[in-house]
DNA sequence: GCCATGGATGTGACCGGTCACAATGAGTCA
DNA sequence: TGACTCATTGTGACCGGTCACATCCATGGC
């Protein structure tokens, strides 16, 4: 690709063309099997051999090939990572844990975004992933999206050699799939508690719009007001995962004094809440307790600095990558799950009976 | 391929592993460089001919390897993404938006973290990445260790055939590389000019550490105070680019009443300096104006909404993908690179002398 | 009727690794 | 000393495509 008169490398002949196995086993007086052995730690090889292999490598600047380590081992030495989306803060996480313990394990990260939660869109990006040669699949099942694309998935790999890995909110039901995610009942249950011993009657959640019509995190927020015997009120559900959705949809429902604590199903709702709240001139946490899920980065600054559930995506993504098994010196026992933590801010605190007037 | 008990395929024998180019031409009767011809649309087939060898593809469910095209064409079918981070919005909207592009022309995305901007860890990454066999690669150069891994790149390149694209905020000064880039000196001109036309008497930038000591942003802003003679004050530096040193930050500079309005290096700054004021007891606009960058999803959503210069992140992405020419139909002129917008929100207005006394 | 032209098709070699198997030579044991 | 084991090394074929080149046949101009 450059134009530009350069070097003319070593002096031997033309090594335009990067150096092959047999260019390093001529080098290095041996056979290329023997090359091959050495590249690939081979036990029996003598010190000898070995040594003079090394230097050969070294002094041609020989790199294996992954195509044809492909093409002859029958599968690509990659991890494709099927996902919705890569800007939301989980999602984005999740991969950076993946290509982090991927990179570690020497093994190369793809990219393939469902550009839509249409079944055909998803189905045939599933289809041409999941061709056994292109490597493993690791699949974001965060929303619909994902979801759909884990069901799609078991039929096409079923008689195929590829690995798979799930992230989700929540364990498959199929059993013949590697999956890592995390307890969002006990999350939700515990940041509830948290708001109902503030002495709220009870806490109204949010939800964000997922596969499942009751979702874990759905679960635990009721398990949580059934164990005090707090009245479980309907779950509010925006038009979709945007702040803007939650923003409108708080709008609508603020005005009910009786709502005095939302949980919401993630930070970015949990920003339009607040800023819905503060549009209603409620105060926050005066008025109205909110707490969020996953931590966002702008957490701690919102205003009021929003009390939320700390997810380790990071953590979660260099699991399901450990889960697979791949890779150089694959770990027997990957990795436990992280946990989820509550963390206390300021935008929750004691129930306040809401003065009707505070609404203007 | 498949356990389910469906269709026993064709008669022949066991068709367990996939499909190749020679069962198909096997099947169609023909010989399998006809095949070749066919897959890769090549004139010269007879209707007839292709018309048998696509009925035995769609049969045998036939599907190229892409390790043997790359091993026999000599470069794989893929774009490495070279980036720091993948969670910053900017650089995860990039990300989105080459893979957008990537899809449709049929390449794969691959990415690669750079863990830190230490030379030698850009190094080694540049180093693997850019194996002339391993395709193209873009950089995103918007910080110091993209800045990095564009410098390391030419000379390992300089004798490769790969192909690489350069993303960033400015144009690299070796001009044989393809790059796209942001007008950063306009855009921060705009939204300087924007807070004076408000009758700031000056405007203070707070600056993203960058690669350039002087960076096109702080170039805009010094254009735009010198066009009206406002005094050019000193750069406010964070300690690194998280919303937490901008915070820090701010409250340490934001004491002296002369600060009317700052123009931020992105949007995650802002939120520290909006979080700042508040927590001075300044009100924006009132006593402060604030601008961001980028326009994040949750900046409409601030309390104030904040104003900020908005990029097509996105539209950035997929013209670094469309300037390498590689995949389906490649386009002989690749879209414009998009201009960035002012958006102008809440969190700046008229000046307005600040009270000593409303700092507490 | 002859040869140039060109579309349609097939054959062999090759890309750079890996696997299966054979061959060599040294050391061990009966 | 002969048979056997074992470490070390080498050879050939193969993975699934692509490229370069040869072949075949129909057409058309002279």
């Amino acid at each position: 690709m450059d134009v530009t008169g350069h070097n003319e490398s070593a002096a031997t002949d033309s090594p335009r063309a990067a150096a092959s196995i047999r260019d390093v086993a001529r080098v290095a007086g041996v056979s290329y099997q023997t090359v091959s052995r050495v590249i690939n730690g081979h036990s029996s090889v003598s010190a000898d051999a070995r040594e003079r292999v090394e230097t050969a490598i070294g002094s041609l600047g020989y790199r294996p090939s992954r195509a044809a380590r492909a093409l002859a081992h029958g599968m690509e030495n990659v991890v494709t990572v099927l996902t919705s989306n890569t800007s939301l803060f989980g999602y984005a996480q999740t991969l950076a844990g993946i290509e982090e313990a991927a990179r570690t394990a020497g093994v190369r990260v793809a990219i393939r975004v469902l550009s839509s939660d249409d079944p055909d869109v998803v189905e045939a990006a599933v289809e041409q992933v999941s061709d056994p040669r292109s490597g493993a699949v690791i699949v974001l099942g965060f929303d619909r999206a994902g979801a759909r694309a884990l069901a799609a998935l078991p039929a096409v790999v079923r008689a195929s050699a590829a690995v798979e890995s799930y992230v989700g909110r929540r364990a498959p039901k199929a059993d013949n799939h590697r999956w890592t995610w995390f307890d969002d009942t006990v999350a939700a249950e515990r940041a509830t508690a948290h708001l109902l011993d503030l002495g709220h009657a009870t806490v109204h959640h949010m939800a964000i719009p997922s596969s499942s019509t009751v979702g874990d995190r759905q679960r635990g927020w009721q398990r949580a007001l059934r164990a005090v015997g707090a009245p479980v009120p309907p779950v509010i559900r925006p038009e979709s995962w945007t702040t803007q959705a939650a923003h409108a949809a708080a709008l609508e429902v603020l005005g009910s004094p009786e709502i005095t604590a939302v949980l919401c199903g993630n930070d970015d709702q949990a920003l339009g809440v607040l800023r819905a709240a503060h549009d209603l001139g409620l105060s926050v946490p005066g008025d109205l307790s909110v707490v969020g899920f996953d931590d966002i980065p702008g957490a701690p600054f919102f205003t009021p600095a929003l009390t939320t559930v700390r997810f380790d995506f990071a953590g979660l993504g260099r699991r399901a990558f450990e889960v697979l098994g791949i890779g150089h010196d694959p770990k027997p026992e990957p990795s436990p799950i992280p946990q989820p933590t509550l963390i206390i801010r300021e935008s929750s605190g004691p129930a306040a009976t809401r003065r009707p007037t505070s609404k203007r």
